[in-house]
RNA sequence: GUGGAUGUAGCUCAAUGGUAGAGCACUGGACUGUGGCUCCAGUGGUUGCGGGUUCGAGCCCCGUCAUCCACCCCA
C-alpha cells in the first residue's frame, strides 16, 4: 500500500459514518432544544490564542500542537481544543455579545500530538456547548444537565458525573500556595514528573496515578477544605441544583482538568469500554478566559464531548447503521432498458414534482445485470418493492419482496407514483 | 515521550524454511417468467514496506511504517 492515513488519524466509513451521522443529529437536535446555537470557527488559530488560553505549563501546550507557519511568517496551530476560538470569535462578533447570556456550540475535528491508543486520536471530533455570560449556580447546572442529556438522547444513560471545585481568583492562588508548600518538604518523595509540576502547576500533582506519589496525596491540603465563602457557597448551589435536576453526581476533590482556564466548577463524564481512558467529556467554567483574551469580564461555563468516544461506548443501542432501504428497486427487464430504467427510478422519486412529499428512496441497476442478479441485488438492498421495465400491455408489474408475492399492475408513472406513496404512508413504511 | 505485543484475500483465520489455502462475502450461471433455499463456476494476495541470511523466507535476523495494550494525558 503506497499511501496510508496519517497517524493517529483514521477514515470514518460506512456504516460507521452512518452511526456518526446519527449521532450527530441527535446531539444537534438536544442543543437546540436548549436553545444552543451553532458557531463554525476555522480549524487553525493563531499560536498565541493557544497558548495564552489553555495555558503555558499544560501538556496540550507544551508538546501536543501542530503548529506551522504560514507562507507569510505567521505561526497558526490545528485548534486542540474548541472553547478558546469559540471565544475568539464570540470577542470579534458584536452581534454575539448582545446576546445575554449567549448560548453556543461548535462540532468538529480537534488536534493534538498525542501517542494514539484506543480512544486516543491525533484528529478527534468534539460536540461542545458555551454558555457566555452567565454566573449563577444555575448556569453550570443547565450545562451538567444538557450534557447528559446528549448522552441520553444517544442511548448512554449509565454514566459517571465527576464534580469538583477549583476555587477563584481569591481562594485558589492561597490554596495553590499551600499544595506547593505542602509538597515542597517532600519532594524526594516525588516521581520525576510532579517535582517537575511542583514548579509549574502544584495542582497537577494531586491528580498524579504513579502508587509512589499516592501516601504523600493523603495528606495533602484538600481543595474544598480551602474555598473562599463565595466559592463553597457556589459548588453547594451547583449540587442542589443537580439534585432538584435529578442528575447524580460523585463529588471528586482531586479532579483537576488538563486546561488552566478553569475556576470554580469543573466535570468530567465518566463511561465504559473506551479503552485505556474512560471520560467521554468533560468542561467546567471560566470566569476569567474571556477578560484575558482581551474583552470584558464574562464569567461562562462549557463542556466538550468526544465524539468518537461517544460512538466507541454507545455501540449497540443504536441503528446498526447500513443504507437506508429503498422503497423501490427498478428492474430492467431486457438488457436494452437499462436507461428506461433509470428514467422510471427518477420519475418515480419525483424529481421534477412539486416536491412537497417525502421523495421515495428508489435504486435502478447500472450495469445491465441479468433479470435475476437484479433482482438478488434488490433483494440484498432491503429493496421493499421491485418495478420492472419496460410495462407490458396491463402497465407496470409490481412485486412485494417482503410479502414475496406480485401486487397489482399499474397503469402509469403517475398512477404507480402514487400508489407508492400512498402504500408507504398506510403500510408506515418510512421511517 | 517510555515499555510490550501484533501485522497473510473485503471479513475471520490456516500454511514442520520447500508451488500461499479454507469458510463467509463478492461476481456470473443453473432452478421457480420474479429475489431469499440449494447447486456449479469465477474474481480476489509482490504475506504492511525495505533490506539481510539461505539453494530456497509468510516463517529466521535488522530496519521502517501502522495498529493494539500499559504508562502519561485527556476527549
Amino acid at each position: 500500500m503506497k499511501f496510508q492515513v496519517p497517524r493517529g488519524t483514521r477514515d470514518i466509513l460506512p456504516p460507521d459514518s452512518e452511526r456518526w451521522a446519527f449521532i450527530e443529529a441527535q446531539a444537534r437536535t438536544i442543543l437546540g432544544s436548549y436553545g444552543y446555537r451553532e458557531v463554525r470557527t476555522p480549524i487553525f488559530e493563531s499560536t498565541d490564542l493557544f497558548v495564552r488560553s489553555v495555558g503555558v505549563s499544560t501538556d496540550i501546550v507544551r508538546k501536543e500542537l501542530y503548529t506551522f507557519d504560514d507562507r507569510k511568517g505567521r505561526s497558526l496551530t490545528l485548534r486542540p481544543e474548541g472553547t478558546a476560538p469559540l471565544v475568539r470569535a464570540y470577542l470579534e462578533s458584536a452581534g454575539l455579545r448582545q446576546e445575554n447570556p449567549a448560548r453556543l456550540y461548535y462540532l468538529g475535528p480537534m488536534f493534538r500530538y498525542e501517542r494514539p491508543q484506543a480512544g486516543r486520536y491525533r484528529q478527534f471530533w468534539q460536540i461542545g456547548a458555551e454558555l457566555l455570560g452567565a454566573q449563577d449556580p444555575a448556569a453550570d447546572a443547565e450545562m451538567i444537565d444538557l450534557f447528559v442529556s446528549i448522552l441520553r438522547a444517544v442511548g448512554l444513560s449509565s454514566v459517571k458525573v465527576l464534580l469538583n471545585s477549583l476555587g477563584d481568583d481569591a481562594c485558589r492562588p492561597v490554596y495553590r500556595d499551600r499544595v506547593r508548600d505542602y509538597f515542597g518538604g517532600h519532594l524526594d518523595q516525588l516521581c520525576g514528573d510532579c517535582r517537575e509540576r511542583w514548579e509549574t502547576n502544584p495542582l497537577r500533582i494531586l491528580d498524579c496515578k504513579v502508587p509512589s506519589c499516592q501516601p504523600l496525596l493523603e495528606g495533602a491540603p484538600r481543595v474544598l477544605d480551602a474555598l473562599c465563602d463565595a466559592c463553597r457557597d457556589h459548588f453547594a448551589a451547583v449540587q442542589t441544583a443537580l439534585r432538584a435536576l435529578g442528575i447524580e453526581l460523585e463529588v471528586a476533590p482531586r479532579l483537576v482538568r488538563g486546561l488552566d482556564y478553569y475556576t470554580r466548577t469543573v466535570f468530567e463524564v465518566h463511561a465504559a469500554n473506551l479503552g485505556a481512558q474512560n471520560a467521554v467529556g468533560g468542561g467546567g467554567r471560566y470566569d476569567q478566559l474571556v477578560r484575558e483574551l482581551g474583552g470584558p469580564q464574562t464569567p461562562s461555563i462549557g463542556f466538550s464531548i468526544g465524539m468518537d468516544r461517544l460512538v466507541m461506548t454507545t455501540g449497540e443501542p443504536l441503528p446498526a447503521g447500513g443504507p437506508p432501504a429503498p422503497d423501490v428497486y427498478v428492474v430492467a427487464r431486457e438488457p436494452g432498458a437499462t436507461i428506461e430504467a433509470l428514467a422510471v427510478a427518477r420519475a418515480l422519486r419525483g424529481v421534477d414534482d412539486s416536491g412537497a412529499r417525502v421523495p421515495l428512496r428508489v435504486m435502478a441497476d447500472v450495469q445491465a445485470r441479468s433479470v435475476s442478479s437484479q433482482m438478488k441485488v434488490a433483494s440484498r438492498a432491503g429493496a421493499k418493492r421491485v418495478v420492472f421495465v419496460p410495462p407490458d400491455g396491463d402497465g407496470y408489474a409490481v412485486r412485494d419482496m417482503i410479502e414475496g408475492k406480485d401486487d397489482m399492475k399499474q397503469p402509469d408513472l403517475d398512477s404507480l407514483r402514487s400508489w407508492l406513496h400512498a402504500r408507504r404512508a398506510t403500510t408506515a413504511e418510512a421511517r
